[in-house]
Order: C-alpha cells, then structure tokens, then sequence
DNA sequence: GTTGCCGGCTTACATAGGTTAAGGTGCGGC
DNA sequence: GCCGCACCTTAACCTATGTAAGCCGGCAAC
C-alpha cells in the first residue's frame, strides 16, 4: 500500500529518461507531465508484476533497482535485464498482454502505476510520444543483445566489467551518477543470476577487478576507479544504448557534481 | 543485383508472419498488400545491412535464412537471432536509424526491400499496422530474452534442443514445416555463435541428441523424431513466443502434409 | 544482550566445455 | 578426374567455472 502523494519529480523521470533516448517538444513533455499516476512503495524482493500476469498498467520506476528475470525448469534464476529509476520495464504490456517473465524490485522501490488507457490515449493524440515509447522498447532489445553477446562470448571478467560501463553510463544519463560514484544495490548472486555466473566465481571476479584498480566500493556506493581501463576490460563501446550523444550533461555541470567526488579527479566527459 | 518480378506471395509471406502474431483486418491485410517491394537475390554469407549503417529500407526476408550477428573485440561473433521468410529483421530501423549490428544470409535469400517512407505512411493510416509492428519488434524481443536465459543458464544439451523447439514452432507457425520435417540450413559452426559454444562442442551435442532420437536429418531436412522428448530435454515453452493459438494450423491440413510425412506418426498438433 | 539470518568471502575439489590438431567426406570448378 | 574448400568428426589435453561446505561480520528482532 504505502500510497505517497505525486509531486511533479515522478513525472519528471520519465520525462529525463524519454529525454536520454529521444527528442521532446515542449507540447509533448507537458503530455507527460500529465500522466495519471498511482504511487506505491515496494519492498526489496518482492514482484511488481509476475509472469503469466495481464496487467492493465505499467510500472514507471522512480526510486530503487528493479530486474526482469525468470525461473527455469530446474529452480535457476536468469536475470535478463536491470531497471533503473525513469524506466517502464513492462512497457510492452501495452501490445503483449501477458507477461513471458517477472519483475522483482533488487532494493527497495517507489513506482507510479499508470493505467494502459492513458498511455494508449497519449500515443494516440501525440504520434511523437509513440515513436518515442516505441523506440525505448527497441533500447531495451538493443541493450539485451549486448547482454547476449556479453554471455554468450566473453569470459568472466569481461562481462563483469562490461555490466559495471553499461550500469554507469546509464545511470550517469538520467543524472543518477555523480562524477564516477553511483549506487547499485545488487548482492553477488544477482550479479550471478544476471551474467550466467555461480556467485562464488562473481566473488572472484569481483575481487581480482577491484585488485586492479578497475572499480571500488565503500558499501552502498561504487566508483569507478579507471574509466578507459575499465571500458578495455570489457571491450564496452556504448553506441547499443543509443543515447542522445548530450544526454545526462544537464545534470553534470562542473558545480553540480564537484561537491561530491570524492576519488580521483574524476571528469564527467565520458571518453 | 537480380532483380526479380514482385508477385503476390512476397505480400502474402509478411501477412502470413503478422498474422501469426496479431489479428489482421481485410484493411489491413489489403494495405500490405500495397506494399512497394523492391527484390533482390541475396548469396550466401553476405551481409544485408551492416553494423554503422544507417539504412532507408527495411529488408523483408522472403526466402532464405538470415542471422543477426555482432563481432566482438578480440574476432569472436555472438549470433542473436536467426529469422525466417515474412521476417523484417531490421524493422527496428523505422525508430532507431543506426544498426548496432548486421545481418547476414545464411543461405541464399530472397529479400524484399521496403521503404522507410511506406511504412512511416502504412503506420500513419493504419494504426492496427503500427501495434502490429511494434508487436513484432517486441516479440523479437521476448525471443531474445529467452536465448538470454537459454545461454546464461541452460546446458549445451538443453539449449540445443530448445533452440530446435524454436526453430521448429516458429517455421510451423508460418507454414514452412511440413509435419515434423523442415529445413534449417545452418552450419555447426553458425550454431556454436549463436549458442556461445565451440564447434566441436555442438558437433559432440548434436550427436548425443541424434543418438537419443530427439532428431534426426537426412542432409538438407531435419525431422524432430521425438517432439515430446525434444521439448522436455530443451525445457521447452512455447508461450514467449507469443504466438496466435491457431498460427500456422490453416497450412497444416491433414491431406496438405500427410503427402511428405516420414518418420513416426508425425501429427501437426503441438503438443 | 543474545539470537538468527543474510551477504560477503574462502577453500577444496569436480566437470562442462574450450583448444588445438588432424583426418574424413562431399561437392563445385576446372 | 582431380583439386581445393567447406564442413563434419574425432581425439588428447587443458582451464574456466561450478559445487559444496563452511566462516565471519553486521544488523534486525526479540
């Protein structure tokens, strides 16, 4: 339950991730802005929707970590892919009623509930916002197919470099990194359960990557410790996600985030 | 070059394949009908679109068999999807111009080329076509999931009997099996990139799953021998595939396969 | 303050699948 | 009728990663 009371920042999410994948007029930023919504909070590993669901609204995420997985015959997880506050996981609910897979929250979440009606309505009055939506969709193929090829053909530790690029940058586009400090709430075994990986082999990896000065972490937040090296380690180059080549630069002026970075001379240009 | 006459059954195979999916009304149906198409032999291993590009056509597959393939940093390629006659595999191009990927024939092909421009205009009149599309984009990408939750987590030996559940549903569901026979002209090798595993591997797998009468083939055709077991082995569903109830049963009357029938008692229920 | 649990970490051992290399087969080209 | 080239097959050996088990520290519940 936990209803929450819908202030403008909800809708300014979708808005800020739409805005990392496509361009807004002002018309169609204020259709957005008039989405109906209905809050919730959600506790850590607990479903937003499951699968065999037909949902009739879509989770917009605005606050925690979310992932779509499935189980499989023999009681494995897979976890397909990582949701970041800004996202619709189940967006495609829209066309495809029922849902193939499930999505839990990782940690703890806050999501905005809108009604299919709504959405099929604004797509209908803005074609903008269609293509818009449609393409956030094919993001999300886009952004599945580098995980493919990422378990399909590179080994442990690539991957898992591969994973800490893509979760940065995305999180840097919708101003959710400050400098090369974000947080991502995943324990070991999601990590496993997302890259094809036993947790103690992520284990591991993890250690040998922090052992070279690739990430850190103190606790709840991670840094990257050596962005170029890091990008080679997993042979990352960002153009699968498809972000507009600005986007996230509004949220990293030089003032914004020097008040917070903390190790390196971390420099918000992402070359 | 090669360009061949455009006749009806170009149309009829990308009404075939959106009709397995979506209901079509006689509009609509008329509508793709209408299709501008431009044709072209493709050979085999060439490329139809390549990563970087940023086409003004959509390749509608009309013959052949095409593969969607990334190469990786150190020459390793991730295969992530095959696609069979009535598919658009680059459909994605209407929203997101630059390919992150190429396609490549992987047997001699005949590919139907449809502009941008068409389908921007089919979509506008005919909002039924857009969901269809889109529809069409998203189950590509329930397919994908399930290879993602195919390599990270299934064995060689389950993920090559799933991956022949799929081929097999998916060419029934447009008319292109005949009972359990159908033609998947794919090398060892090209089976090994798309399921993250060396050739001698499949070969060893491929044999296993012969010798345990799951399939057989008798060079260019392969019959699944045992489609119950073939399913179990590969923990096979059917439901990501989103696939119409009765998609493909009006090309599966019994007079039409009992001619090319051979092994077992083949019938053309799928369960 | 104790208890219990979860997440991170370690170790010892086991195996699925990779690598390399070589021989076989069929087929199109000359 | 032979050559060369794809493709399949087999073998020997190797290693990345899995499995099973257990320890430790922190934190929430009582």
């Amino acid at each position: 339950m936990n209803s929450l009371p819908a202030t403008a920042t909800e809708h300014e999410r979708l808005i800020r991730k739409l805005a990392s994948i496509a361009v807004l007029t002002a018309a169609e930023r204020d259709a957005l802005a008039g989405l109906p919504l209905r809050l919730r909070s959600i506790p850590e590993n607990t479903d937003l929707v499951h699968e065999g669901e037909t949902p009739s609204e879509c989770c917009l995420i605005v606050e925690g970590f979310v992932g779509r997985y499935k189980l499989l015959g023999q009681g494995q997880r897979q976890i397909m892919s990582f949701h970041i506050p800004g996202d619709i996981p189940d967006l495609h609910t829209l066309q495809i009623r029922v849902m193939d897979h499930s999505l839990g929250a990782l940690a703890p979440c806050r999501v905005a509930y809108i009604p299919h009606a709504a959405l099929t309505d604004l797509v209908r009055t803005h074609p903008g916002l269609c293509t818009a939506l449609w393409r956030d969709t094919l993001v999300d193929a886009a952004i599945l197919r580098e995980w493919l090829a990422n378990i399909g053909r590179r080994n442990a530790h690539q991957r898992l470099a591969h994973l800490y690029c893509e979760i940065y940058m995305r999180l840097h586009a919708v101003g959710l990194a400050e400098g090369r400090r974000f947080v991502f709430p995943v324990t070991q075994a999601e990590l496993g359960d997302a890259q094809g990986l036993s947790t103690v082999h992520i284990n591991r990896v993890l250690q040998d990557i922090r052992r070279d000065g690739l990430i850190a972490s103190d606790g709840t937040e991670t840094v990257i410790s050596d962005w170029l090296r890091l990008q080679a380690a997993g042979d990352f180059e960002p153009e699968y996600l498809h972000l507009r080549p600005d986007a996230g630069a509004e949220f990293h002026t030089r003032s914004a985030i020097s008040a917070r970075v903390v190790v390196g001379r971390a420099s918000p240009t992402l070359t």
